[in-house]
DNA sequence: ATCAGCAAACGACTCGGCGG
DNA sequence: CCGCCGAGTCGTTTGCTGAT
């Protein structure tokens, strides 16, 4: 543990940058009997820490402290020194392994999954936080650096909370601002997981596109919150081409879309863009399903989310408890169509995307959606579009 | 009325071959 | 190599029966 004051002490002056006025390091190091040779600096924040800490007793806020040290103590297995910087915020004073880092990449590969084990062992505690990450500083001399840059990093109350990591980045990043994080293939996902009501699909995609802009824009939140936009646009054109309210979805839009603007929380923000998004689905979702027993939802549930895999009658009459043989009667007297047929149908509306907007082959395809062979996948796509899938894109592209 | 099981019919799916 | 088509295989559906 390096809670020993002296171990603290030592910490602090690599913090303030004030050891040079008194010794050499190595003198120091000798004196305050510590072998660690830091260069880096990963401060770890515990998220919306005061706003937790009302109501709490006193003694509460000890043991969170010893909740991250054991954390620390277990996840991170090279030489490191800690120290409380202020309430709820341990600095983290790290000696890595290899003795250069040239490209901010292998830095990153080695801090960014230590941060994530960091952050996944305090959630495993029921205790959220965020972690800002400084640069690397040979000299122990430039360590306070890191400190700063790893302060500056999180610096933007916005993003503050929510288990987030932040690198430290000069101001290289600027320039290519104007290029988004997220990948055409993610797009088409979310519009293809919309269009097919995957409620739980959506919102878990969602997040995880969320949680990239924010780290690839945390220097500037109305670049973040117009990136979002284009993600509600792009899933609300999706519902209203599907059947969705059109008054319903514009009216909630327009207010979502005024309300995010004066969003100053992160988490306030996602939590709305989230509750719209399901708002989309069940918009779609009651376009052909109206009102059906509980165990149909459950089965369709869970065809969407193995939509990618083969699904057999079998296996989700297993699911529902029930006989494969009643579950094929009652799911066709519930929905007016066969297991099967809905099953493609729900396969056949997710290819519409992935033909639009993927340069993707249809063996491609196809394996995407839960078929094994290309070549059915293609005749079931005639009889449903009266056109092969190739001709379909062809259609669409010209 | 609800549900499971059997058997037979049906059609969804696979495999191999063909054309562009 | 990619995508389409024909024939065979096997999973799905459905009528019937019987148990609870």
């Amino acid at each position: 543990m390096s809670d020993h004051p002296a171990k603290v002490a030592f910490s602090h002056w690599l913090l303030t940058g004030t050891i040079v006025h008194h010794a050499h390091f190595e003198t120091m190091q000798e004196q305050y009997q510590v072998s660690v040779h830091p260069q880096l600096i990963m401060l770890i924040s515990i998220d919306r820490y005061f706003e937790i800490c009302i109501g709490r007793p006193f003694l509460w806020r000890r043991e969170i402290a010893i909740q991250l040290s054991q954390v620390i103590q277990k996840v991170v297995s090279i030489p490191y020194l800690t120290i409380w910087v202020e309430e709820g915020v341990m600095a983290l004073l790290l000696e890595l392994p290899k003795p250069s880092y040239e490209h901010p990449e292998q830095l990153y590969s080695f801090t960014h999954p230590l941060a994530e084990q960091v952050i996944k062992g305090m959630a495993d505690q029921g205790v959220s936080v965020s972690i800002g990450i400084g640069g690397f500083y040979s000299n122990p001399y430039l360590l306070h650096l890191s400190y700063q840059e790893a302060r500056k990093s999180m610096i933007h109350r916005f993003f503050q909370g929510n288990q987030l990591i932040f690198h430290y980045q000069e101001e290289e990043k600027r320039e290519i601002a104007g290029k988004s994080p997220l990948t055409n293939e993610e797009r088409t996902e979310l519009q293809a997981l919309v269009r097919i009501a995957d409620e739980e699909g959506v919102i878990s995609l969602l997040q995880l596109m969320l949680k990239k802009l924010a780290v690839a824009h945390y220097q500037d939140v109305e670049v973040f919150k117009s990136e979002v936009t284009d993600l509600i646009m792009l899933m609300t054109r999706v519902a209203l081409e599907n059947g969705g309210n059109m008054i319903d979805i514009l009216s909630r839009n327009a207010a979502l879309i005024q309300d995010l603007y004066h969003t100053i929380r992160y988490d306030h923000f996602v939590k709305k863009v989230s509750t719209y998004a399901r708002q989309l689905v069940a918009q779609i979702d009651m376009g052909h399903l109206g009102k059906v027993s509980t165990w149909i939802r459950k089965a369709l549930d869970y065809m969407r989310a193995n939509l990618h895999q083969k699904i057999t009658l079998v296996e989700v009459a297993q699911y529902c408890s029930m006989s494969h043989y009643y579950f094929s009667r009652k799911f066709k007297e519930e929905l007016g169509i066969s297991f099967i047929e809905y099953l493609n149908q729900l396969r056949i509306k997710k290819a519409f995307y992935y033909l639009e907007q993927t340069d993707w082959t249809i063996q491609q395809i196809a394996e995407a959606i839960g078929f094994d062979d290309a070549n059915y996948f293609s005749r079931l796509f005639k009889r449903y579009q009266k056109q092969t899938p190739t001709e379909y894109r062809r259609a669409k592209l010209y």
